[in-house]
DNA sequence: TGCATATTTCGCGAAATGTCGAAATATTAG
DNA sequence: CTAATATTTCGACATTTCGCGAAATATGCA
């Protein structure tokens, strides 16, 4: 019996979604809350037509949701996995001593 | 004073080198322990050349280590991290609240 | 209705990636 | 030294990705 909850096809499609500098800023970004698509553009650096296109990648990866509010598209983590995954990777004593101990690797 | 033991642009290396479901059936393989490229070839179901530049890229991202013994070459995981990553994303519990249980997200 | 704001989709050319088989390297056995 | 085993590098070709500007949509307001 399987019990994953995820086949290893899409946690593949999760860190491909995330492999590349725009979108870990992007999730970097919505780690401190939601944010509308016009804050994304200045985290980013992009323009908006590629900022647009980076967050459909995530979204359709599963790794972040959005929601229309108004006239703006609101985008929040749905992975809260991802930035604990990224703070350890940004632990400098991380890497393997204190792996054990932040509990994430 | 940036306490970043990684930068953006490292990190999304990581995900990239992850974005592949062949390179995540090697890291999956390496979480049980060490293997020559020949146990990887099988766990990858690919050629050998294939399987060498998936760990080439693996291995430039930092994910994984390679040393060499006597005729072979062993791999063994860098970062213990992916796979607390993964294992969290194969909960099927998962993906929310069980994630601020189980630590990884 | 009609315009402004917010966001996505489209089309393009440049650059990167994935896979394979053949050839090149390295290490051990004889 | 020579052959055999283990692994990497090379060359080729198809596919994907990236970022941009223009055009298409959607929503809110006058």
């Amino acid at each position: 019996m399987p019990q994953s909850g995820i086949s290893i096809r899409d946690a593949a499609g999760i860190f491909k979604a995330l492999g590349h500098p725009a979108r870990v800023r992007i999730v970097r970004e919505l780690a401190v809350g939601e944010k509308c698509v016009c804050d994304l553009v200045v985290a980013a650096g992009l323009g908006w037509s590629s900022v647009s296109r980076h967050l459909s990648v995530l979204r359709e990866a599963g790794v972040v949701r959005d929601e229309k509010r108004g006239q703006q598209v609101i985008y929040q983590m749905a992975l809260p996995c991802v930035n604990r995954f990224l703070d350890c990777l940004e632990n400098p004593a991380g890497f393997s001593e204190v792996h054990s101990q932040c509990g994430c690797g």
